[in-house]
DNA sequence: CGGATTTGACCCGCGC
DNA sequence: GCGCGGGTCAAATCCG
């Protein structure tokens, strides 16, 4: 019997098989869980009811009677063959019937996300460019160091246009030029309070080439290049938060030219593709979105980078999902639904609901 | 021994 | 013009 016919498996929920999803927003974020929690539902459900047919098979071919006239005991009374075929098919139709309506729940989800990026990236253009000037970074800087972080999303992007630095200051210098195409992101990382070290493991090689303490914040900060400059100018700061120690704020400017080295590595077998702690031995990402599933306003700021350079890259992307993913099966009463489903009661005689 | 890190010195933009 | 402070350089040091 072919349940792929009824059962509908075939949904696309990548959120990079489509279109990019910059996950710059925390309306984003919001989106994209959304999308991953109704893909779980949908997937458990699929399960369920793979789980219900695989039960009516095991009662056809363990408790036919000796006598061998085709007919069944299911739930204590006999049912035929024939009944009972043609009860399950109703049953899968019924349930495709679900799976469309999910399907098509989420595909208006999907519109309504990116009707709103869309917005979102109209709104942007729309902002002073004053604001994204880089004349104004050390007041920026200090002002998101007062953890003005609903802030945190216009200090993103293009720091300025090579259009806005002329409007701005006519006699700019073309070495200014440069440093003002670079994008700037910020990302929030927490880690073990304990932990001294300002390294934030992306997935890429830096080499630090400096430190020092700023005014407004005891910690220091660190200042790293990408392994691969001159070739790959993106540069990271790193620094403690002020008021949460636990937390590091990893600034990145400009974009890499290369894939992280993980990637690069030619033996990298395709069953860690998309996989974002790659290599054991190499660089691993251990950006900790934990509370990613009740996120607080503050948190959702950590979530979310301010800006969109290197979180959108695939494979941030994918372990952003794969993160959201894990925090989903971390929830215990997920955990036992399934444990429950997939563990021997497909092989139990009690009937199923 | 070579690459990475540390750290004091230096550079440069900004505000007064 | 001067001082402050963030960012960068580069020699010294560390480490595998």
């Amino acid at each position: 019997m072919d349940t792929s016919s009824w059962v509908d498996t075939s949904l696309d929920l990548n959120p990079s098989s489509d279109r990019p999803l910059p996950l710059d927003t925390p309306v984003h974020q919001y989106f994209v869980l959304e999308m991953l929690l109704c893909y779980f539902l949908f997937s458990y459900l699929n399960f369920l009811i793979l789980r219900k047919l695989f039960n009516l098979l095991s009662y056809m071919f363990q408790k036919k009677e000796p006598s061998g006239n085709g007919n069944l005991i299911v739930f204590g009374k006999k049912i035929s063959m024939k009944e009972e075929s043609d009860a399950l098919v109703e049953e899968l139709n019924r349930v495709n019937e679900e799976n469309k309506k999910l399907t098509e729940m989420l595909a208006a989800m999907r519109e309504s996300y990116n009707a709103l990026q869309s917005q979102l990236t109209n709104l942007m253009s729309k902002i002073p460019e004053k604001e994204l000037s880089p004349s104004k970074k050390r007041k920026s800087e200090s002002s998101n160091n007062n953890h003005n972080n609903n802030n945190d999303n216009y200090n993103f992007g293009i720091i300025g246009n090579s259009e806005s630095s002329s409007t701005d200051e006519d006699s700019c210098k073309k070495p200014k030029e440069e440093i003002i195409k670079a994008k700037v992101s910020r990302v929030y990382v927490r880690t073990e309070a304990s932990d001294t070290s300002l390294v934030v493991k992306d997935g890429y090689q830096w080499r630090k080439y400096g430190q020092k303490v700023t005014r407004d914040n005891p910690s220091p900060r660190a200042y790293f290049k990408c392994s691969f400059a001159p070739t790959c100018p993106v540069k990271k700061k790193v620094q403690r938060s002020i008021d949460d120690q636990s937390v590091v704020i990893a600034t990145y400017e400009g974009e890499h030219k290369h894939l992280p080295p993980s990637q690069m590595e030619p033996t990298s077998g395709s069953s860690h593709r998309g996989s974002a702690s790659l290599n054991p031995s190499g660089p691993t990402m251990t950006l900790d979105f934990g509370k990613i599933t009740k996120p607080s306003g503050s948190d959702v700021a950590r979530i979310c980078s301010s800006s969109q350079p290197k979180m959108d890259s695939p494979q941030v992307r994918q372990y952003l999902v794969e993160q959201m993913a894990t925090s989903l099966t971390k929830d215990p009463k997920f955990t036992t639904a399934l444990a429950a489903a997939i563990s021997g009661r497909m092989f139990q005689q009690s009937p199923v609901e």
